[in-house]
DNA sequence: AATTAATTTAGAATGAGTCTAAAAAAGGAG
DNA sequence: CTCCTTTTTTAGACTCATTCTAAATTAATT
């Protein structure tokens, strides 16, 4: 493992937030500055391909990096952008006998309007 | 409703599969020879809109459309890349809990083998 | 220490999707 | 219909996140 590749992973733990690549390359910057935007990419690719870390593809944005493994589903608030984790017990033993252990893994995403968000238009 | 959107939404009703931004424009060309890709833009995000079509936004790949409204998820096959529809009864339910009625809509992609892929590795 | 393989780098290239401004079509009002 | 206003279409330029390239550096192996 490259120091370029540690501090990416590093970064990308170091933070419940799921962030984009350019703002995980400006974090990495800090630390390694130099390092190339080519790598940060080529990095989070080859994590993903080992499972370390997730990646998130969310319409009309940018893609987002998700240090956690467990597998989760994210809530997008359509007033704020945020996007936190959220899980349903059990979602991936459904899904297994759904396609008959065939799954290989799954992405859930539920636009939604956040309690602060709905408190703010209620008032 | 121009000739184009209506054209553009017939082509996305009259086939089940899962189509692209560049596959709608050449059937549509078909019937409208000299339609622009503009225009099979601009309807698409229209017809988002106002939710007559979905859009399916999957990573490494490009955005598909579906002309079916009913809510449901979709399987993603790793080995064809044929995308097929699949529906976990009351799932919308299940989530308007989760999110204590908040919920806009959701999607739920699963990355799996086909049947057919999978029969096709075992011999 | 020498050789081979993998990674990093800067910058060019890609390409799905968006924007622009002018032309065409649609929708009203009388 | 006819005039006027608004919307839509069009071709092509543009954007920008991501990928590719080829040379340079670093790591791993012998």
């Amino acid at each position: 493992m490259t120091r370029q590749k540690a501090c990416i992973l590093e970064v990308i733990r170091s933070d419940k937030a799921h962030h984009t690549a350019d703002e995980i390359l400006a974090m990495a910057a800090l630390r390694l500055p130099g390092i190339s935007r080519a790598t940060v990419y080529n990095n989070l690719k080859a994590l993903e391909r080992d499972k370390l870390i997730r990646r998130i593809t969310a319409e009309d944005s940018k893609d987002r990096y998700d240090g956690s493994f467990i597998p989760h589903g994210h809530l997008f608030c359509t007033e704020c952008g945020e996007v936190t984790d959220f899980d349903i017990p059990d979602f991936c033993g459904m899904l297994m006998d759904y396609t008959e252990g065939r799954m290989d893994s799954y992405e859930l995403k539920v636009r939604y309007v956040c309690k602060k968000c709905c408190a703010d238009v209620n008032n």
